[in-house]
DNA sequence: TCGATTGCTGAGATCGGTTGCAATAACAGT
DNA sequence: ACTGTTATTGCAACCGATCTCAGCAATCGA
């Protein structure tokens, strides 16, 4: 096929091409009928704009990329579909980028943003090291990122409340009889993952028991290592939650290769909801964050903040899913 | 910062900027001299090209679409994990493109590809209606796809031996014992599903068993569906093959809220080899696709055919991958 | 010593659009 | 009929590179 350029379209509509520019980006500039003509010529040619002369032009594009250290995990590949979907709905065209926990190619991401005109970017950091390079760019370009951040009132935010998550889960356990319960920490060293820790401890020092942390490693072998000492223990807690639904994951898999059963011997539950746990053996039961609404709100943020230059941090609410892997405590 | 352009480099190194651009993209036609110091000069102002002007002015460029129809299902995720990072070994960009099993947004992906100048595409289609938007593009524009295409001349493809994977498994199963081994068909209507499904039926013929299918369907829920159907069942096969991971978890998650226990009740052989059946419980007995292999090979096919016009149809071997979800047959 | 090659750099058109400004047409008001 | 808007459209410069064509100096063969 012959390069479709918008001068072609011109040509074959009997107008200059500032005209089709019009017709296509601000269509109440130009006299309806024209703009109908030439949208029907352009149709019939199969003519669409190049969104990189576009972009090179108008010096910002619809690219917005997102930032993950990891599309494996499950999470940020909840988080990337609903993201997509959210951005084409505003009509963006979402960037996965992917850096393997590689501060390096975070950095790379940036500077790349940057050069391709994104109106800004979404970023799920894996560590606090991101941070770094976060502050070095957010600063004059929009990011809005997917966890807390350190002093952060430069960038918008969006987080669900850990807190009041890991709260959700000791009071689950609570009420089904439940007094001592362990803590596998999660994968990553973010903000987000410390939080779940802390509130773990504190909140478990103030109902009256001691807290029993069998883990607090940020790898994935986390709930390997967790269910290692666990088994070793004299007077192992009678349920655990684990920092999010991988590491519980891992945690039943190694309990049950020794044998111990979730949740006849111990109840486990996870801190995530992805969609994966409803499958598990058993199903998993687990604070469900709110994916799909993270984000659209990430988007809706970043927006806003291009327009009034707000920034704000927006924490949402958890919700406690109750699966199969929790149960009374065996008597 | 001040608009970096090859303009202000070459201003700053007092050269033209015809010669900053050989500096950067055709190192062999500038004196070593100059060159050293136009990248200097560069370095220092922090100057990177535009990827945009650059695809513009080329007519081609280096991102290269990974279309997936679902990023929430590991194997897709792997895939991508491991296309991205042979892609930029290469220097490419890749940019996931997710189309939730919408062919109109396959469609609307590969016009998108074409007005990004991307030298290729790689498709890992969800179904066979993939393939007529496939063909309409595949002849104008590389792709290469990772399955089985009908008549499959025109475009480069890259799958595992079907069939050998079945073969692998049934052989695990009977050197195991088992004699009776069922079957849960794949998720999605690809031809590799279909493969893996003839495979299947036509090996266990020849071995004289026959052959039950437990679910046939292509939805999320074949393995919950395929585990009920086992429940019903009078004479229930001792060893069950699922057409993927996925469904390995969804049958033996379903099997045990029933109280069916994994390998003791019954064993279950998986078939992709995710990094997730290795925490699952029990860990996931599988046939292992290189999938690595596969993202590489892609790239190399696609530049390959770039090259030379080749079209090659590479096909992997698929290997055992023993954990513990299969046992010999309860006596 | 002189024309022919070779090596390196500068000019300027071009890729496919966008946009401020000028020009023309259409429409009102008086 | 005449002038002051206002709605449309054309013109041409520009975004940030690439690339062909020339120009110029240095090197080479005879």
């Amino acid at each position: 096929m012959p390069d479709l350029s918008i001068d072609v379209v011109a040509k074959a509509a009997g107008v200059h091409r500032s005209t089709v520019s019009r017709a296509f980006s601000r269509p109440e500039a130009v006299k309806s009928e024209t703009r109908e003509h030439i949208l029907r010529v352009a149709e019939g040619l199969g003519y669409t704009m190049s969104p990189l002369a576009q972009a090179l032009r108008r010096k910002t594009s619809t690219f917005i990329p997102l930032i993950v250290p990891d599309i494996t995990n499950p999470f940020f590949a909840e988080l990337a579909k609903t993201m997509t979907q959210a951005a084409d709905e505003r009509g963006y065209q979402l960037l996965l980028c992917v850096t393997n926990g590689d501060p390096a190619k975070t950095d790379g991401y940036f500077t790349a943003m940057q050069a391709m005109y994104a109106p800004f970017g979404i970023v799920a950091p894996s560590t606090k090291v991101d941070t770094e390079a976060l502050k070095r760019f957010a600063f004059g370009h929009k990011v809005v990122v997917i966890d807390r951040v350190e002093g952060d009132d430069a960038v918008p935010t969006v987080t669900v409340d850990s807190r009041r998550g890991i709260m959700l889960a000791l009071d689950h356990l609570h009420s089904l009889g439940h007094t001592s319960i362990g803590y596998v920490s999660g994968i990553a060293g973010t903000h987000t993952a410390q939080d779940r820790m802390d509130a773990y401890l504190e909140l478990s020092a103030e109902s009256g028991s001691a807290p029993v942390v069998l883990d607090s490693g940020s790898d994935l072998d986390a709930g390997t290592r967790g269910a290692e000492h666990f088994l070793e223990m004299e007077n192992p807690p009678t349920a655990i939650i684990a920092a999010n639904d991988m590491v519980a994951f891992a945690v039943i898999s190694a309990l049950g290769r020794s044998g111990v059963r979730v949740p006849e011997d111990v109840s486990v539950i996870g801190f995530d909801g992805l969609a994966l746990g409803a499958r598990f053996n058993p199903p998993l039961t687990t604070i469900r964050q709110p994916i799909a609404d993270m984000g659209h709100i990430a988007i809706e943020l970043a927006e806003k903040q291009n327009i009034d230059g707000s920034v704000d941090h927006i924490v949402l609410e958890p919700e406690l899913l109750v699966r199969s892997s929790t149960s009374g405590p065996r008597t």
